[in-house]
DNA sequence: CCCAAAATGAACCGCACGGTTAATTCAGTC
DNA sequence: GACTGAATTAACCGTGCGGTTCATTTTGGG
């Protein structure tokens, strides 16, 4: 369950590599704290994932709240690094609008666990994200690419002249993690049809499509 | 915190109304798990928000998950009770769209504890809400609203001809759920304007300029 | 080889929390 | 006004769980 990279390749090193059993008890405090919430997480529990034992884990975290806020931090970085690599350079403002929110709907139902975080983190009133503020610099790269977008669509007349790009992230952010989040609710009341592959390409081109016709001047 | 408006007004009674403390015990109850989710709430707490005993609790619902069963359950009638009520009745389909949009968008923010005990149960895959048959039957008003809507719309020809009352409901809740259940987060990292008065009403007219352009031919 | 510091293991602790037992009070009935 | 069943209270119980104690092993430096 977990090879460990140590940089020093120590020959007949055994055990004690702190940096790999931190980031082992992280990835199984991720998947804990997404599948039970914080409070409904069993720090025994996430031990048992992984072959560590609680003590470390409060060694290494403190407790759990820390933890859950380790966990946290580390997500929004990855999530944030990932939003970072998405190239739209040389296309359209049309173009570009449609391949970020096809890229936001994808990346969102490719990361549930993420997701779930988040949904957490908003049942209690994201006290512990204020408390990330690590995190407060990096604002999202999704942002300042639309504000690049908005500007082009703007410059050339494709765009309405008071399109907000904080609005546009609000709506694609909205129907990308409504998708993921929603969904289990959503099925139980409506079906579960819009949740199959053909269902989900629907919805993704629905969601491009609303997006697009509501920046048209 | 409780009156009774006891049936029988049988003069100097003095306690003795299930009824009431039946209703009094689902209100702080919906309260706490509202709150805390599920396991984060205190079944200690909630008998102490009314003047109850832990005891009565378990007397009346059973255990802990029977109680959050019966708030589910009498929340969503309660809600849907609500969307049954909005009449559209002689409205064209685009004025009657958006009085729906605005309606919805309005009704998730008034009832921000219904939001939250839909998130705690998504967290829990809807197991519970799965469990509630009684509300099999009564699926959302919502949705037979749009059907009527889209149908004039796609007769008048002002609506696509393949527009999806399903896809329609979906991205109204998407926005006016997200508003609601993602306010801490997004707030947190993108600023509190969107949340403010002026900023509110914004997003509002523009969940509603998104679907009604989505919805033409 | 020795020693201090870091890392780990095993067993333990206090108590909060869901749930129960058993006794008491109330409302209506004859 | 004694009887009955429903409603209510007070006290209790078992244990699961977050967190700790203490001792032991491993590592790296002189």
């Amino acid at each position: 369950m977990t090879e460990k990279p140590q940089k020093k390749p120590s020959a007949r090193s055994w055990k004690q590599d702190p940096e790999a059993v931190r980031a082992d008890i992280l990835r199984a405090a991720r998947a804990e704290f997404a599948e039970h919430g914080l409070s409904g997480a069993r720090v025994q529990d996430i031990a048992e994932r992984i072959k560590t034992s609680k003590r470390m884990i409060f060694y290494y975290f403190g407790d759990k709240e820390g933890l859950y806020r380790a966990v946290l931090e580390a997500e929004y970085k990855s999530v944030r690094q990932a939003e970072s690599e998405l190239n739209l350079e040389g296309l359209a403002p049309l173009e570009a609008l449609q391949k970020l929110v096809e890229f936001t709907f994808d990346h969102h139902r490719a990361n549930p666990e993420f997701i779930r975080l988040v949904m957490i983190e908003n049942i209690h009133n994201a006290r512990h994200l204020k408390e990330l503020q690590n995190l407060a610099s990096t604002s999202s790269a999704a942002i300042s690419q639309l504000e690049r977008i908005c500007a082009a669509g703007k410059a050339a007349g494709v765009f309405r002249a008071d399109v907000s790009p904080l609005v546009l992230h609000w709506q694609i952010s909205a129907m990308s993690f409504f998708n993921v989040a929603n969904e289990n609710t959503f099925r139980t009341n409506f079906g579960a049809d819009l949740f199959a592959a053909e269902g989900q390409a629907q919805l993704r081109r629905e969601a491009v499509r609303s997006i697009l016709s509501a920046v048209r001047p």
